[in-house]
RNA sequence: GGGGCUGUAGCUCAGUUGGUUAGAGCUGGGAACUCAUAAUUCCUAGGUCGCGGGUUCAAGUCCUGCCAGCCCUACCA
C-alpha cells in the first residue's frame, strides 16, 4: 500500500557553511527519503534555510551588507554543498518568505485566540553602542564566583552558572561597550496550558524514541512548564509581530513553521494542496533533527501544531553528534571539515556509505575515525561491491546477458529473500544493520565468480556460453546490491543502470534478474579512498580555520611557533589516564639551592612539599639557573620517582623542565595561589 | 550529585523469546589465482562475552552489587 510521507531535516542556520557534522542529518534524511521513494511511496523531502535572529543581523552589519544579501548567498552555498553530496530536496525554501510570514501569522492568531499568549516585562542587558539587546552568548565578563576574567555570559569554566547580569565588568562582544540593564515587554506562550496534551502525546503517540520520551517526562513534564519567550524587541532580523509593533517573533518561533511554509511553496509550484500534507491523517510527518534541538521539536512544536490545527509529527527521529577520531570536531584540529572542503579531496559516496554504516535509530554520537573510514569504504564498496562488476565488465560487454537466468546456487534467490529484512532496517533507520545485511550478500557473491573462473572460459572459444552465464550471474548480483544500496549510493545505482541499459527506479528490481540484454562498456564506478587525501583535507581545514579566525578577528592571535621541537622529539605513544596517574606530580617550593662543585651540570636542591616534607633532588640545570634565583620559587616535581643514588648523594625526584639542555632549560612555574604539596592533575 | 546508554576477538560490530563446540567484516599469518581498482579466493590465528554474586538442568542472554567509558542534566532552555 502506497503511503504519503512528508519528511524534513532541520533548517540549517544561514550564519555559516555546511560541515560534515551537519551532513550526518541531511544524509540520514536523504537516505530515508530515497528509500521511501524507491519503495513506491509518495514522499517529499522539505528543507529551507533558517535565516532570522540576532546572529544574522550582527553578521550582516559587520560585513557591511544587508541581511537579505547575506542570506541569499548562504542559501546558495548551502544548496550547492547539499547537491555536491547528492542530497536531493523536493523543495528548499527560506524562513524569510512571504509564505512563512503568513503562516506564522496564522499560528500566532491561533495562540492568541486560545489565550496562550501573555506579556511580561523582561530585564536584559542592552548594548548601547550596537543598540541591541544581548543574548547570553554576546556578553563576557568576570565570574562573580571565582573571579576568572573573560567568561561566557551564562557560565564560567569554574563550573558555576549565573545570569549575564551577575557578571562583573560585563562587556558586549559585539561592540566592546559596557552593556546596560534595560527593560522591554516580551510575549510569552503559556506552555503549561498544554501540559496535559503534551504529556499524553509524549507518552502515547509513539513519535519519540523511548529514551527521549523518558527524558522529557523526567525533566520537563514532571513539573510546571515554563512560559516560552517568543518575542524579541527591535532591532531584530525577522518578522514583526502584527499585533505588537516593535516586537519580532523569536527565530525559534518561525523556524519550524518554515517546514510548513516551504511545503506550501512546493504545493504552489506543483498544484497541490497544503492540507493534503499537513492536515491529513493520510499523510505521515517525519522530522529528522539533532539531539541539541530535541526540546524545540518535542514540546514547543507539537504544542504549536496542536494549537494551530496542523498534523502532529508521526515521528521525530533524533540523532547524535559527529565525532572525528574519537573527539569532538574542532576547527583548530582541522576536523570540523566544511562540506566544500571535503568534496575537493574525497568522493562524497564514501561519506554517504560510511555514515550509513554507522547510523542506527538511537540517539547516539557517531565517530568518524579516519583509518576506519578508509578501510571500510575501500574494502566494502570498492573491494566487494564495485569489484564484482569490474571483474566481469570487460567480458560481459562482449557476451551480453544470457536469455534466461542461469543456475547460481541459489545466490540471487537468497539475496532477493533478504530484501524485506533490508527494507525493514531502512524503514527503522537502522542503516548500520541494513549495510551489514547487504555486505553479507556481497561477501557471498565474489566467491561465485572466483570458483567459476571466467578468465579461463574467456580463453576458450567453445565456452563462450558458459562465460555469458557467469557474467549474467555476477552482474545480476551486482545489480541487486546496487538496488539495495541505491538510497545510500544513488550515483552507483545510476552507473549500474547505465551499464545494463535498465535504469534502477524501484526496489522491486532487486527481486527479478535482468536477462537477454546487452551490456555497455564498463567504466570505473568508484575509486579507492586514499588516506593521504583525508590527511590533505584535514590540513586544508586547519588552514581555513586559521584564515577564518583572522578574518573575524575574534579568534586568538596566531603565533608563528616553530615545529622544530616536535620534530626533535615526536609525541610519545598514547597512554591512559591510569598511566598518567602513576606519575605523582607535585607543586614544591625550592627551599635551598646550591652548587655541586664537582658536577658539570647539577645543582643540589631541597624541595619542600609543605610542612616538614622535603626532598633532595639533583637537577641538571646548572648552566641555566643561579642557585640564588631559585630559592623560594615554586616548581613542579615528580614526587614518586624511585630515589636514585648519584655520585653526590641520593636524588629523590625530578624537577619538571623543558628544553634541549645546557643553558636552554626552562623550569615549569605554577600560577599564583598554588601551594607546595598540591598534586598536579 | 541525578538520569540514560554501553562494555563480546587487535579494530568495528552481530548475537532474536536463556538451549548443542560464541559469530561476521577488517587487521595479522600462510597459500592460491590473475578476470578485477596490489582488487579476489581459500586456509589459519585470535575471546575467563568488564568484574563478583544469584536464579536455572542450562546465562553473553534474566536478577543484583561493583568497576570503566560515553551522553544528557545539575535547578538554563
Amino acid at each position: 500500500m502506497s503511503r504519503r510521507l512528508l519528511v524534513t531535516a532541520a533548517l540549517p542556520y544561514a550564519n555559516g557553511p555546511i560541515h560534515i557534522g551537519h551532513l550526518v542529518e541531511y544524509l540520514q534524511t536523504d537516505i530515508w527519503v530515497r528509500f521511501q521513494k524507491l519503495r513506491g511511496h509518495r514522499c517529499l523531502y522539505i528543507c529551507a534555510d533558517d535565516t532570522h535572529g540576532t546572529a544574522i543581523m550582527i553578521r550582516a552589519r559587520k560585513e557591511g551588507r544587508s541581511e537579505l544579501d547575506l542570506i541569499a548567498e548562504m542559501s546558495e552555498s548551502h544548496q550547492r554543498d547539499f547537491a555536491g553530496f547528492g542530497i536531493e530536496f523536493d523543495h528548499y525554501g527560506s524562513t524569510h518568505s512571504d509564505e512563512n510570514q503568513a503562516i506564522c501569522g496564522e499560528f500566532w492568531q491561533a495562540l492568541r485566540s486560545q489565550d496562550l499568549v501573555v506579556e511580561r516585562i523582561v530585564q536584559q542587558l542592552f548594548d548601547p553602542e550596537a543598540e541591541t539587546f544581548l543574548a547570553d552568548r554576546f556578553v563576557r565578563g568576570t565570574c562573580p564566583k571565582c573571579g576568572r576574567t573573560d567568561q561566557a555570559g551564562d557560565n564560567c569554566t569554574c563550573g558555576h552558572t549565573y545570569a549575564p547580569t551577575d557578571l562583573i565588568d560585563p562587556i558586549s562582544t559585539l561592540s566592546g561597550a559596557t552593556p546596560v540593564l534595560k527593560e522591554a515587554p516580551h510575549l510569552f506562550v503559556q506552555l503549561e496550558k498544554l501540559h496535559g496534551f503534551l504529556q499524553e502525546w509524549v507518552a502515547t503517540s509513539g513519535a519519540l524514541q523511548s529514551e527521549t520520551a523518558n527524558y522529557l517526562q523526567g525533566h520537563f513534564l514532571a513539573e510546571e512548564l515554563r512560559d516560552w519567550d517568543v518575542s524579541r524587541p527591535a532591532p531584530y532580523f525577522g518578522f514583526e509581530i502584527p499585533d505588537s509593533p516593535g516586537n519580532y517573533w523569536y527565530v525559534w518561533f518561525d523556524a519550524p513553521i518554515g517546514y510548513i511554509a516551504s511545503t506550501q511553496q512546493w504545493c504552489q509550484r506543483n498544484g497541490e494542496q497544503l492540507a493534503d500534507w499537513w492536515k491529513s491523517d493520510d499523510c505521515e510527518v517525519h522530522h529528522f533533527i539533532g539531539k541539541d534541538i530535541t526540546y524545540f521539536h518535542t514540546l514547543f512544536w507539537p504544542g504549536m501544531l496542536k494549537t494551530a490545527g496542523y498534523s502532529l509529527p508521526t515521528k521525530v527521529h533524533i540523532h547524535g553528534f559527529l565525532n572525528v577520531n574519537g573527539t569532538k570536531m574542532s576547527k583548530r584540529d582541522g576536523t570540523l571539515v566544511k562540506a566544500e572542503t571535503f568534496l575537493k579531496h574525497v568522493d562524497p559516496k564514501a561519506l554517504r556509505y560510511f555514515y550509513a554504516s554507522k547510523l542506527s535509530s538511537r540517539v547516539e554520537d557517531l565517530d568518524l575515525s579516519i583509518s576506519e573510514f578508509v578501510d571500510k569504504v575501500n574494502s566494502d564498496l570498492v573491494g566487494k561491491v564495485v569489484n564484482l562488476a569490474s571483474r566481469v565488465g570487460k567480458f560481459a560487454h562482449r557476451t551480453g546477458l544470457s536469455d534466461s537466468y542461469p543456475e547460481d546456487g541459489g545466490l540471487f534467490a537468497k539475496a532477493a529473500a533478504q530484501g524485506e529484512a533490508i527494507a525493514e532496517a531502512y524503514e527503522q533507520c537502522e542503516y548500520a544493520r541494513a549495510m551489514r545485511l547487504i555486505m553479507e550478500l556481497a561477501d557471498a557473491a565474489n566467491p561465485f565468480v572466483e570458483h567459476a573462473r571466467p578468465w579461463e572460459m574467456n580463453k576458450d572459444e567453445s565456452r563462450q556460453d558458459e562465460l555469458r552465464d557467469v557474467c549474467t550471474v555476477a552482474l545480476n548480483l551486482f545489480r541487486q546490491l546496487a538496488v539495495y544500496l541505491a538510497p545510500v549510493l544513488p550515483s552507483l545505482a545510476d552507473s549500474c543502470g547505465e551499464l545494463l541499459g535498465d535504469k534502477l527506479v524501484s526496489w522491486d528490481q532487486s527481486q527479478t534478474p535482468l536477462v537477454g540484454s546487452s551490456v555497455g562498456k564498463f567504466t570505473r564506478m568508484m575509486d579507492r579512498v586514499q588516506i593521504e587525501d583525508l590527511e590533505k583535507m584535514i590540513e586544508e581545514s586547519k588552514v581555513e580555520a586559521a584564515a577564518d579566525a583572522e578574518a573575524t578577528g575574534l579568534a586568538t592571535p596566531t603565533f608563528q611557533d616553530s615545529d622544530q621541537p616536535l620534530k626533535d622529539e615526536p609525541l610519545a605513544d598514547e597512554i591512559t589516564i591510569d598511566d598518567f596517574m602513576k606519575v605523582d606530580l607535585r607543586v614544591a617550593r625550592v627551599i635551598t639551592a646550591e652548587q655541586v662543585p664537582e658536577a658539570n651540570k647539577l645543582l643540589k636542591l631541597t624541595l619542600g612539599l609543605g610542612g616538614d616534607e622535603t626532598r633532595q633532588v639533583f637537577a641538571g640545570i646548572k648552566a641555566a639557573y643561579d642557585p640564588d634565583q631559585l630559592v623560594g620559587r615554586m616548581v613542579v616535581m615528580v614526587a614518586n620517582l624511585k630515589p636514585r643514588k648519584m655520585r653526590f648523594g641520593m636524588s629523590e625526584g625530578m624537577v619538571a623542565a623543558s628544553g634541549p639542555g645546557g643553558a636552554d632549560v626552562f623550569i615549569l612555574s605554577v600560577d599564583e595561589g598554588a601551594l607546595p604539596g598540591q598534586r598536579v592533575h
